[in-house]
DNA sequence: CGTGTCAAGAAGCTGG
DNA sequence: CCAGCTTCTTGACACG
């Protein structure tokens, strides 16, 4: 049984294309984070963030993003693939003192959430037994540079493997779970900026087939049939074929 | 205070 | 059965 398709009256896509502030830490605020606009701008910030500095070819994308918070070994639901997962539940109240330097300088704001994370995480030794005051749950926010890394990957492949997952999380120091979870979202979040006349064209498209015999994955076939509708043009034609892998 | 965005939680589905 | 996916929701946070 699949859940109730129907719209809920908070339509999460409806207002999601509005180009938020930037952060508020930055001289320069960001117009947009669209893939181009991070690497562009954390080239220009940042003196050129390591890679390449090539354009993805990618339709436009949504904007958003507002600030770069920095990395943090964190789990998320402590599912399969997360191993080095650490207790989540950072409640902000604990701001502290900054003590894991990101490659690159992190924003002010950044500091003292990094700070309270690190603060909170040390502050679980041991799961309380009694927890009496529900723990609130925390907002993990990547860095920059994370980011920038995750848009990077993300603009080549729409899915990754188990181990490029791995690669990936651990050269950002973050957990499977996060990169994974990462990708989940951004696949959907790109998916509702996408308007549905676009929906159908997929189902035609030739490359289809041929990608199943490519070796997808399984379960990435599953999103890509639902996936597909909306960007036709971009898992295949953006070259994110199998053979990046 | 309202709203938008983000990371993560949860429900449900699929294929090996 | 399990891992991964989509979709929607939740909770935290920033901004106007």
């Amino acid at each position: 049984m699949l859940r109730t398709p129907e719209p809920r009256p908070g339509e999460p896509g409806a207002a999601s294309c509005s180009p938020r502030a930037a952060p508020p830490t930055q001289s320069k605020p960001l117009t947009s984070f669209l893939i181009q606009d991070i690497l562009r701008e954390g080239a220009d910030r940042r003196g050129g963030h390591a890679g390449s500095p090539q354009p993805p070819p990618q339709p436009p994308r949504q904007p958003d993003r507002r600030r770069d918070p920095e990395p943090e070994p964190e789990g998320g639901r402590g599912g399969a693939g997360a191993p080095e997962d650490q207790p989540r539940a950072r409640p902000r109240a604990a701001r502290g003192e900054a003590e894991q330097p990101a490659e690159t300088e992190p924003d002010r704001h950044f500091e003292t959430y990094l700070l309270d994370c690190e603060n909170t995480r040390d502050a679980l030794p041991s799961l309380p037994p009694a927890p009496k005051q529900p723990q609130k749950r925390s907002r993990a926010a990547f860095s920059h540079n994370q980011v920038v890394e995750l848009e990077r990957k993300f603009s080549h492949q729409k899915y990754l493997s188990a181990p490029e997952r791995a690669h990936l999380a651990k050269s950002l120091k973050l957990t499977e779970t996060q990169v994974k979870i990462w990708f989940q979202n951004r696949r959907y979040k790109t998916k509702r900026k996408q308007p549905t006349s676009d929906l159908g064209d997929l189902e035609k498209h030739p490359s289809l087939p041929a990608l199943k015999e490519e070796g997808f994955s399984r379960g990435s076939l599953i999103s890509l049939h639902s996936t597909y509708p909306y960007y036709p043009y971009l898992y295949f034609l953006a070259g994110w074929s199998p053979a990046f892998w």
